[in-house]
RNA sequence: GCGGGUGUAGCUCAGUGGUAGAGCGCCACGUUGCCAACGUGGCUGUCGUGGGUUCGAGCCCCAUCACCCGCUCCA
């Protein structure tokens, strides 16, 4: 496992069927994949395994070990393309859509808003003079850039006349008298360039700015935008989940490290809404789960970790935030990836909908005011509030939101699956063998059907168990060749039971079936296959 | 975004200016008696893409795209 090279997986995925560059035959396109056959079985399951544990097979009645109380959970499905007021009021549109400018001379990149800068005139030259602030003092640190520039000694520092205060790089419109934070010349930044984090498009015929729509960044949005939805139409009572699957668009800079940071990406999401009072305690509950939840899947704990972020690390409304990651291996030792952030958002989502964007100020949260003094992103309007008909109490509900990542699950399975071990070839010589031991619940074949040669009449029983099997699991037939071949063909695929059909069949009815793992063989009835398949697959507790 | 590397068959790769190759894989037929069998036959290429140099380019030059490594960034 430890000498698993990236390029190794990504060729098995795309030899096998997993994963395919997107527009390979025009030359690829950067931070887009597609699954391939295996591939899209093998995410297929991720997913309808989130579904199953979190949603449809949720027991609304039982206190589950760690919650405060029982609690109920359902589902939705909203559209990509939203309002775009839900990403003004939700922070998107202020965070991901910066002005960045460069540096000619330095290579660096900039936002706009960020690089602060003074007016300073020595030796008959007035030049805007900026730093990247990284103390709470830029004067200082605009001072040692001005003395380098002007060439001048710490002793003449009297000869700077500086001109007003810091301020921002934005109150400069011509940049040919700025020296960059990183420069040495002046007139080095390029002008400042749109870059938006989301993806930008158009809807209606008409391609003016006040048709433009963002792809959504997240799905989580569509969940707070449709609480008040849920609650009228669907009975449930606090605390109670939404959860939502679905593609989510970022226009990152720098895609890498295969599908782990994608521009369309596919997010498992749960926006979980309790009262205030309990909010922590349901906090811990889902960090908890949510890490078990990787963990019976097959990840492993040593590659696995769950990390609260310190405090300097949270956004501004939350609360308490931990990411469960993975050691991927592509990644330097030491070093892990997220593959699910679990926050603790209070009720800034909720409110923020309501009231508008919020901005965090001392310890409460207020509505963000643009320089007229209105509301800089003015909210729905909507009561987004919740009314207790037991308690009589009525409140904005705190979130808890796990937020996860099916290509970045769907890649740590994968990562975690791929292993060599030693099996004996046909002359029972230990040889290398190839396989993924994915759990048999994403596996994406759950079968293999083999006549363990194609005559007397081996190949006509198999087909009839594989019809029969095939009503209720995704099986594979195969009668071509060796049956060690085909067995390891299987393995690669990552198959966890080859069912084999040989001369005892005939006389008792009986299979051997065969273990990817432990390769063990043994002989079950042919009438009771699907029973033992069913009970094999069958999520533990 | 910067620097370095790579790009040839489905995969791994050889090919230093003169007829595009190997191994594996895949397909067919025969054989088969439980872990990558064997025999016979077959398939597979815009040499990443575009332009240039040359009598002639997979090979040299320029551009571009993609991937990998390092830095930078990252909700």
């Amino acid at each position: 496992m430890d000498t698993l090279k990236m390029d190794e997986l990504v060729s098995l995925c795309k030899r096998r069927g997993f994963l395919f560059q997107s527009s390979e035959i025009y030359g690829g396109l950067n931070g887009f994949w597609d699954y391939g056959p295996l591939g899209v079985e093998l995410k297929r399951n991720v997913k309808e395994c989130w579904w199953r544990d979190m949603v449809t097979g949720h027991d609304d009645l039982l206190v589950y070990p760690g919650a405060p109380t029982a609690y109920e959970m359902t589902g939705l499905d909203c559209s990509i393309i939203m309002h775009p007021q839900v990403w003004k009021c939700s922070g998107h549109y202020d965070l991901f859509h910066d002005f960045m400018v460069d540096c000619r001379e330095s290579k660096k990149r900039y936002r706009h808003d960020q690089v602060q800068g003074r007016w300073v005139e020595a030796k008959g030259k007035r030049v805007f003079v900026s730093v990247l602030p990284e103390t709470d003092e830029p004067c200082l640190e605009l001072e040692q850039r001005a003395l380098k520039f002007f060439n001048l000694r710490a002793k003449h520092l009297d000869q700077l006349k500086w001109e007003g205060p810091v301020v921002s790089l934005t109150t400069v419109p011509d940049f040919s008298a700025v020296l960059g934070p990183d420069a040495k010349e002046l007139g080095t930044l390029t002008p400042p360039r749109e870059f938006n984090l989301m993806f930008k498009t158009y809807v209606g015929a008409l391609s003016g700015e006040e048709g433009a729509a963002f792809l959504r960044p997240e799905t989580a949005q569509g969940i707070f935008v449709n609480f008040k939805n849920v609650v009228d139409s669907s009975r449930v009572r606090i605390p109670f989940g939404i959860a939502q699957m679905g593609k989510s668009f970022r226009n990152e800079i720098t895609p890498r490290n295969f599908t782990f940071r994608s521009r369309e990406f596919e997010q498992m999401e749960i926006e979980f809404f309790c009262h205030p009072n309990q909010s922590a305690a349901w906090y811990q509950y889902w960090r908890d789960r949510r890490y078990r939840w990787y963990l019976e899947l097959g990840l492993a704990g040593e590659r696995l970790r769950l990390r609260e972020h310190h405090k300097e690390e949270l956004s501004h409304y939350s609360c308490g935030t931990a990411d469960i990651e993975y050691a991927f291996p592509f990644l330097p030792p030491g070093e892990f990836g997220e593959l699910e952030g679990i926050a603790h958002r209070g009720d800034f989502d909720l409110r923020s909908h309501m009231e508008g964007k919020l901005v965090r100020q001392g310890d409460n949260l207020v509505v963000e005011q643009g320089t007229d003094g209105k509301p800089k992103h003015k909210g729905s309007g909507r009561d987004l509030t919740y009314f207790d008909d037991v308690s009589r109490e009525k409140y904005v509900p705190h979130v808890i939101e796990p937020s996860a990542g099916a290509d970045r699950a769907t890649l740590a399975f994968l990562c975690q699956a791929y292993q060599k071990d030693v099996a004996p070839d046909e002359n029972g010589k230990p040889t290398e063998r190839l396989v993924l031991k994915l759990h048999p619940r994403l596996a994406p074949i759950k079968a293999a059907i083999f006549p363990l040669v194609k005559k007397d009449g081996m190949p006509e029983l198999a087909e009839r168990l594989y019809r029969d099997l095939k009503k209720s699991f995704t099986v594979f037939y195969d009668d071509k060749g060796a049956v060690g071949r085909r067995y390891r063909r299987q393995d690669e695929a990552g198959t966890p039971y080859c069912l084999t059909i040989d001369g005892q069949t005939l006389e008792d009815r009986t299979v051997t079936i065969r273990d990817r793992d432990s390769l063990a063989q043994r002989r079950i009835h042919l009438d009771k296959v699907a029973e033992e398949l069913q009970s094999l697959l069958q999520p533990r507790d």
